[in-house]
RNA sequence: GGAGGCUUAGCUCAGUUGGCUAGAGCACUUGCUUGACGUGCAAGGGGUCAUAGGUUCGAGUCCUAUAGUCUCCACCA
C-alpha cells in the first residue's frame, strides 16, 4: 500500500525527522568521487555567541539553495560551517554577564580564568547557533566544521602573521588609532560608525604672548582636547592671519605657550579660519603635528579620562564632564567668544556604540598598499565578479582609499599575537613557536599581550577551513572555493580582506564569485534591531510556518543585493504555496492504483494526449528558464517561474483536465496518471533546493527511484519534448473557456447551468480533441461546430480561434451584448492599427531581429481573425 | 564632498542583454459546499512605469538633467 500524505499539511511532522535521515546518510558530505566536479562555498560564520536572525536564515538559505542545485546537478559538493571567535562582541557580553551575575570585571578574574570563563561560554552557546542552522535545512557537511579559534585556524593565523611580518607587511608603530574607551582597544577604521550627533561650535580665543589685548579665535567642537594643543594652525595664503604665523599663543586655562603655524590643512572659509592643533587626539592634526614636528600630547587615559599628567584641576574627569567643566571656566575666565550649536559626525565603536575617541598608541599594524594592489586586479580584470556587479564599485573604492590596518586589540578574547620582548636587551622575535628565551641575548622574553582583530582570522577562512597551510587533499580538491554568499555589510569587513589574504598567501583568489545580498527588514522597512525590538525571530516563524516556507519567502520577490521586507503576508503566502503543492500531491497520490514500475515509464509518444504534451512541453521550457536563472544567481525569478507554473499551469489547469481522464478509466488514465507522476516529480526536484522538506516528504510518497529526493538528478531541458502545435491547440482551448467564463459570469450564469455551445472556427480539430474539457470547465452541455449561427438568441463571444455562441436567450440583453462588442471591436481595431503601422514601418521591418518580425505579424494575423469574428458577432445582433 | 540604490496597481515588490496588449503577492468587488486544497476555485476592477529632454524602427528597460527618498564612504577643526 502506498504511503498516504496527511490531509493536512503540517511541517512540524516531518523536518526534523527528514533533516535527521539525510545526516545520517550522509548527504551532506562530498561525494569523495574524484569524476564528479567540486562545488565549494564556506559559511560566513555566524558569531559564536549569536542567535540566528533573519540575516543568516536569508544567507544560509541561498547557499543551501545553490549547494543543493549543484549537488543535484552532480556536483561533488562541500559547504563548510562553522562559528567566529567574535572578539570584541563575545568578551564584551562575557564581561556582561561576570558584571551583572558577580559584580566582577575582567581585570578582577584575570586572563587567565577570563578566558576559561570565555571558553565555558563557547561551549555553552557554540551549538545553539550550529542547531539552529540545521533547523533550516542546510546541508553543510559537519564534519567539516570549524571555529575561527581552533586549532587548525590558530595554526593559519600564526603562519600568515609571521609570514607577513617577514615580507615586511606587518609592522609596529605608534600612530593615531581609533580608540573604544568602554571596550578599551583600539579598533580599525571599518570598526568606526558615523553617526550625525546634535554638538556645539565652541568659540574659544587664545591671547597672543606680548601683544596685550590681542587674541586668536579658533572653533571647536571638542574643547576638552585643548589640553593637549601644541599649535594654532592657519591657512599660509589667508591675509587675515598673515602676520601671527610664528607668534606665540598662550593656552587659555593652561598656560602653555604655543606657536601659531600656516598649513594648507586648513580651509579659510570654515569657521573662524584658525584650527587649534591636537596631535594626540586628531588623525588629521597628527599629520600636521608630523609636518611641524610638534609635540603629541596626549591628554587621555585607556578609559577616557583626563591624564594626571597633563590634566591639571582636570585630571580623573571623564572627558565629557572636562568638556563641562572646562567650558564653563572659559566662560568665567573671559575666553568663550560663542557657543554655535551643530550637527557633526561622531565616531561609534560598531559594537558598543561609545564615542571613539582617536588618540596616539603603539599598534600592530597591515600594512594596505602591496595587498591591495593585487586584490584590486583580481576584481577589475574580472577574475572576482560581484553579483549584483554594483557592488565591485563598493569594493574598488575601498580597495583604492584605504589606509594601513590596525590589527592589534587589547582585548583577551582573540588570536594573541607571536610576537616576544626581551626587556633585556630591547630585541623583539615574531615566532611561529612560542619562544622563551631572547634568542638574541639569552634572557627571558614576555610574550605581546595583544590579541588580532577578529577579521584577521576570518580572513583567512577560505583556505584556513579547508587546512592550509597544510597542503591537505580538500585544500587541492576545493580551493578555490566557487562563491561566497554574503550581505552587503561586511564587504570592507571580510571579503576585502578575503580577497586580499587568499591571494596573497594561497597565490590564487579565495572564490570565483561574490554573490551579494541585501538587508532583511521588518514590515515597516525598518532595520530590524535589538534597541528596536523589531527583529523577527527566524525560528519562531520554522514552528508556525515551516522552514519551507521561511526559506520561500526570504528566496521571492526581491531582486539580488536589495534590502526586502519581511511581512506575515509574505511568509503566509509562502505557506500557502507549499499547501497548495501539498494537496496538489495529496490528489496525485490518492488516484494511484498502479504499481510503481507501471507508473514510472513515462508513456509513449502516440499515448500521450494533447493535454499531455501541453503541459510536458511548458514544463521542459520552465526547467530550461530555472536552470539558466539559477547559473546566473537569478534565484527569485528562477523560484518564481516554478511558482506560476506549479499554480496556474499545472494545478489549475493540467490537474483540472485530467480528472475527467482520471475517473473514465482505462488505458488513458494509466498514461494521465504517468504524466501526473513524471511532472509533479520535476516539479518537486526544481523545487528542492527552495524548499527541501516537503519535497522530500512528497517525493517519498510517490512512486520512485533512488534513496532521496536530494541526490535525484535536477531536471534538465530536453529539445526533443517540445510539442509546440499542441501547446497552441491547449493555450487556443485554453483562452476560450477562460472567455466563456468571464461572459457567463458577468451576466451572472450560474456555474450549475449548463448550456450548449455553437462554435465557428477554422479550428475544428482543437475544439473536437478538447470537447470534454469545454464541457467540464466552461459548463458546456454540448459542442455543435457550424458554419454560422442559425438564429440570434445566443450569448456571443468573439475570440481570434473563431467565434462562440452560447443559446442563453433568458439572460440576453441585446442593447448592452451591442455596445460591449462594439467595445471589444473597437479595442481590437486600435491594436490592428498599432500593429499594422509597425509592420508599414520600413525601418521596423528591416531593422528589427526578423522573429520580432515574425511575431508581431502572427500578432496581426490573430487581431484580424478577431476582427472578422467581432463582425460576425455583431451582424448576428441586428 | 564622493559613490551607489530606489521611485512601476491601494500596499510590498518583480520586470536579467531594449521587442507579445506592463506582471506577481497581499488588499478590494462579485460568484462558488465544482470528486486535492476556503491556506481554496472562478471572474473582475485598479498603473500617463517620478518629471523633462535625448538615442532608437521600437524605451519601464539605454543616455542627460531635475525632484524626492534611502544607504555607504570621506570627515571641515
Amino acid at each position: 500500500m502506498r504511503k498516504e500524505l496527511p490531509k493536512n499539511y503540517d511541517p512540524l511532522d516531518f523536518e526534523d525527522r527528514i533533516y535527521a535521515e539525510w545526516q545520517q546518510k550522509g548527504y551532506f558530505k562530498p561525494d569523495p568521487d574524484k569524476k564528479k566536479k567540486p562545488f565549494s562555498i564556506v559559511i560566513p560564520p555566524p558569531n559564536v555567541t549569536g542567535q540566528l536572525h533573519m540575516g543568516h536564515a536569508l544567507d544560509e538559505t541561498l547557499q543551501d539553495i545553490l549547494v543543493r542545485y549543484k549537488r543535484m546537478q552532480g556536483y561533488s559538493t562541500l559547504w563548510i560551517p562553522g562559528t567566529d571567535h567574535a572578539g570584541i562582541a563575545t568578551q564584551i557580553k562575557v564581561e556582561e554577564q561576570l558584571r551583572v551575575n558577580e559584580g566582577l570585571t575582567r581585570y578582577d578574574l584575570g586572563r587567565e580564568k577570563f578566558l576559561e570563563r570565555v571558553w565555558d561560554w563557547k561551549k555553552q552557546y557554540g551549538s545553539r547557533i550550529i542547531n539552529q542552522l540545521k533547523k533550516l535545512g542546510s546541508s553543510c557537511d559537519w564534519d567539516h566544521e570549524r571555529f575561527t579559534m581552533d586549532e587548525g585556524c590558530s595554526k593559519a593565523v600564526r603562519e600568515v602573521f609571521v609570514n607577513l611580518y617577514n615580507k615586511g607587511l606587518i609592522y609596529r608603530g605608534f600612530r593615531i588609532i581609533n580608540w573604544c574607551p568602554h571596550c578599551r582597544t583600539a579598533l580599525s577604521d571599518a570598526e568606526v560608525e558615523y553617526t550625525e550627533q546634535n554638538g556645539n561650535f565652541w568659540h574659544i580665543r587664545y591671547p597672543v604672548k606680548g601683544e596685550e589685548g590681542r587674541f586668536v579665535t579658533v572653533a571647536t567642537t571638542r574643547p576638552e582636547t585643548m589640553l593637549g594643543d601644541t599649535a594654532v594652525a592657519v591657512h599660509p595664503e589667508d591675509d587675515r592671519y598673515a602676520d601671527l604665523v610664528g607668534k606665540t599663543l598662550i593656552l587659555p586655562l593652561v598656560g602653555r605657550e604655543i606657536p601659531v603655524i600656516a598649513d594648507e590643512y586648513v580651509e579659510r572659509d570654515f569657521g573662524t579660519g584658525c584650527v587649534k592643533i591636537t596631535p594626540a587626539h586628531d588623525p588629521n592634526d597628527f599629520e600636521v603635528g608630523k609636518r611641524h614636528d610638534l609635540p603629541v600630547i596626549k591628554v587621555m587615559n585607556d578609559d577616557a579620562t583626563i591624564s594626571a599628567e597633563y590634566g591639571g584641576k582636570y585630571a580623573g574627569m571623564d572627558r565629557f564632564e572636562a568638556r563641562r567643566e572646562m567650558v564653563k571656566d572659559l566662560e568665567e575666565q573671559g575666553y568663550l567668544v560663542k557657543v554655535e550649536p551643530c550637527v557633526h559626525n561622531v565616531g561609534t565603536c560598531y559594537r558598543c556604540k561609545t564615542t571613539v575617541e582617536p588618540l596616539t598608541s603603539d599598534q600592530w599594524f597591515v600594512k594596505m598598499e602591496p595587498l591591495a594592489k593585487p586584490a584590486l586586479e583580481a576584481v577589475t580584470s574580472g577574475e572576482i565578479r560581484f553579483r549584483p556587479e554594483r557592488f565591485t564599485k563598493t569594493y574598488t573604492n575601498w580597495m583604492e582609499n584605504c589606509h594601513d590596518w590596525c590589527i592589534s586589540r587589547q582585548l583577551w578574547w582573540g588570536h594573541r599575537i607571536p610576537a616576544f620582548y626581551c626587556d633585556a636587551c630591547g630585541e623583539m622575535t615574531v615566532s611561529k613557536e612560542d619562544i622563551e628565551v631572547c634568542p638574541k641575548c639569552g634572557a627571558p622574553v614576555r610574550r605581546e599581550e595583544d590579541v588580532l582583530d577578529t577579521w584577521f582570522s576570518s580572513a583567512l577562512w577560505p583556505f584556513s577551513t579547508l587546512g592550509w597551510p597544510e597542503q591537505t587533499e580538500d585544500l587541492a580538491r576545493y580551493y578555490p572555493t566557487n562563491v561566497l554568499v554574503t550581505g552587503y555589510d561586511i564587504i570592507f569587513f571580510w571579503v576585502a580582506r578575503m580577497i586580499f589574504s587568499g591571494l596573497e598567501h594561497t597565490g590564487k583568489k579565495p572564490f570565483s564569485t561574490v554573490f551579494i545580498h541585501g538587508l532583511v527588514r521588518d514590515a515597516q522597512g525598518r532595520k530590524m534591531s535589538k534597541s528596536l525590538g523589531n527583529g523577527i525571530d527566524p525560528l519562531k516563524i520554522i514552528e508556525q510556518y515551516g522552514a519551507d516556507a521561511l526559506r520561500f519567502a526570504l528566496a521571492t520577490g526581491n531582486a539580488p543585493g536589495n534590502d526586502m521586507r519581511f511581512s506575515d503576508e509574505k511568509i503566509e503566502s509562502a505557506r500557502n504555496f507549499v499547501n497548495k503543492l501539498w494537496n496538489a500531491s495529496r490528489f496525485v497520490l490518492m488516484n494511484l492504483t498502479e504499481e510503481d514500475e507501471e507508473l514510472l515509464a513515462l508513456p509513449a509518444e502516440e499515448e500521450l494526449a494533447i493535454e499531455d504534451k501541453w503541459i510536458l512541453s511548458e514544463f521542459n521550457r520552465i526547467v530550461r528558464t530555472v536552470n539558466e536563472n539559477l547559473d546566473h544567481y537569478e534565484i527569485g525569478v528562477a523560484l518564481a517561474e516554478i511558482y506560476s507554473f506549479t499554480w496556474d499551469r499545472f494545478c489549475d489547469w493540467y490537474i483540472e483536465m485530467a480528472k475527467s481522464r482520471i475517473f473514465d478509466g482505462g488505458r488513458p488514465a494509466l498514461t494521465v496518471k504517468r504524466v501526473l507522476v513524471y511532472v509533479l516529480t520535476g516539479i518537486l526536484k526544481l523545487l528542492h533546493p527552495f524548499m527541501p522538506f516537503v519535497t522530500e516528504e512528497i517525493w517519498q510518497a510517490l512512486p520512485h527511484e533512488g534513496e532521496s529526493i536530494m541526490i535525484a538528478p535536477y531536471p534538465v531541458y530536453d529539445e526533443k519534448r517540445e510539442y509546440p502545435a499542441e501547446e497552441q491547440d491547449i493555450e487556443r482551448i485554453i483562452a476560450c473557456i477562460t472567455a466563456i467564463r468571464t461572459r457567463r459570469s458577468e451576466m451572472n450564469v450560474a456555474p450549475s447551468k449548463k448550456a450548449k455551445l455553437f462554435v465557428v472556427t477554422k479550428y475544428e480539430d482543437s475544439f473536437r480533441n478538447t470537447e470534454k474539457f469545454l464541457q467540464k470547465l466552461a459548463s458546456v452541455s454540448e459542442l455543435a461546430i457550424v458554419d454560422s449561427y442559425p438564429a440570434d438568441d445566443a450569448v456571443s463571444i468573439a475570440t481570434d480561434a473563431g467565434n462562440l455562441y452560447i443559446p442563453l436567450a433568458e439572460v440576453i440583453d441585446f442593447e448592452k451584448e451591442r455596445a460591449r462588442l462594439t467595445a471589444e471591436y473597437e479595442k481590437n481595431e486600435g491594436e490592428i492599427l498599432r500593429v499594422s503601422k509597425k509592420l508599414e514601418n520600413e525601418g521596423f521591418v528591416s531593422k528589427a531581429p526578423a522573429a520580432v518580425v515574425e511575431m508581431e505579424r502572427a500578432k496581426l494575423q490573430k487581431y484580424l481573425e478577431m476582427r472578422a469574428s467581432l463582425t460576425e458577432a455583431l451582424a448576428k445582433l441586428k
